[in-house]
DNA sequence: TTCAATATTTAGATAAGACTAAAAATTTAT
DNA sequence: ATAAATTTTTAGTCTTATCTAAATATTGAA
């Protein structure tokens, strides 16, 4: 059984490969979970004398299958619960994530599987990640970056990468909120940069802006 | 801010001085804890420094007003949280604890504000005890022992002193539950044992068992 | 390619909470 | 009232997770 510790440092591995699936580094790990690099290192060992980790020296870190399982487990329960406070308890979608921090480090397999089904089994917490199911599986996310999305085809923005507040004030000053509608019109290869219409407005978008930006398509 | 044992510590002195208000051994402390007495003199100076409670050198501990409210407090989550195990999530009344000691220290005023409405404002949980308010009110509870009523009385069973997995197994597997009615009918001066009506069947139920059955009269 | 910059690891220290063993205080029994 | 038994405290050790400072490895630039 992992501590807390552990699942926390699981949980910051497990999100920092989760888009490209290479090796992790020692000062990333320590920058994710606000600490130092000699406390990372530490930890390192254990998770790899558990098992929970592949690891050699100054070569960083990948998570095992145990690893994985154990870290999907706690993103499970943290996500379960971020519904809860928002769907039962009327939290805002700003204000569930310390709480659910501590909550999903609750141990117990029943509380687990009773509240996903009082939930009625969701697929998406509060800010659109998935849930990962009881196995462990990670349900493709229909969230994706601007970027991504293909000509023509209209979105709506779900949440940011880069959370910012310049970014944040970039995006209240031309209008772009959670909900707000975007279709792509063209892209610009030169740039990289993307000709759009939010709210009925033709514009352009950067390629920084566009990486930055997560959308559902709709 | 009281860290999980000093929570716990605090929990076990109230619960050890809350029907008699004298102070609380070294040794009590520690049994209840199910550690050694050395651990338990170390964490009572900590207490002490905090002002959490009152104590000196070999004659044992008092919690000061505020360790008292701090004690309410996670006292009052752990009851809240049994309510919703068992009324929102399917689980029976003696599985309960184990969770309810887990989740009793997480720390968010407004989740505890929201769970509460949301539960609809319970003033008693699943084993019948009291739910502090949020100003650490305890209400008083008409419950009494089983053990104390009186010839030929009608009551009604409403909790358990000892709420360890044997006992509730024991009550389970004799068909008493909460709500189940009891008529006192006699008793047996040599064993302290009582005959007693239960759903309409006449038995006997020993001292023990009568020492740890709250009931109320009705 | 070699040396400087950066990243990582090691060594040694600290704090919380627990333990054992031994010392000191208190209580009980004769 | 004094000795024995019990309770409580102290002293020193252990583990987990952290830190700082120093040592070592790797990377990158001239």
């Amino acid at each position: 059984m992992a501590t807390l510790s552990e699942e926390n440092y699981l949980k910051a591995i497990f999100h920092l490969s989760k888009y490209d699936k290479t090796a992790v580094s020692t000062n990333a790990i320590a920058q994710k979970m606000e600490t130092k690099a000699s406390s990372a290192t530490d930890m390192i060992k254990k998770l790899f004398e558990k098992g929970l980790i592949d690891y050699q020296k100054y070569k960083g870190v990948k998570l095992t299958e145990n690893g994985r399982l154990a870290a999907v487990s706690v993103i499970r329960k943290h996500r379960l619960w971020e519904v809860f406070l928002v769907d039962k308890l009327s939290f805002s979608w700003d204000e569930v994530h310390e709480v659910a921090e501590q909550l999903e480090h609750i141990k117990s397999k029943k509380l687990t599987r009773e509240l996903d089904a009082f939930l009625e089994f969701p697929t998406e917490d509060p800010h659109g990640d998935p849930i990962p199911d009881a196995n462990g599986n990670m349900p493709s996310s229909q969230k994706l970056l601007l970027a991504k999305v293909k000509q023509l085809q209209r979105c709506i923005c779900v949440g940011v990468k880069d959370s910012t507040p310049k970014f944040l004030q970039y995006l209240d000053k031309h209008k772009i909120a959670l909900g707000t509608e975007i279709t792509v019109l063209s892209r610009e290869s030169y740039d990289e940069s993307m000709a759009v219409k939010i709210n009925n407005i033709q514009r352009s978008i950067s390629k920084e802006v566009a990486h930055n930006l997560f959308v559902k398509i709709s």
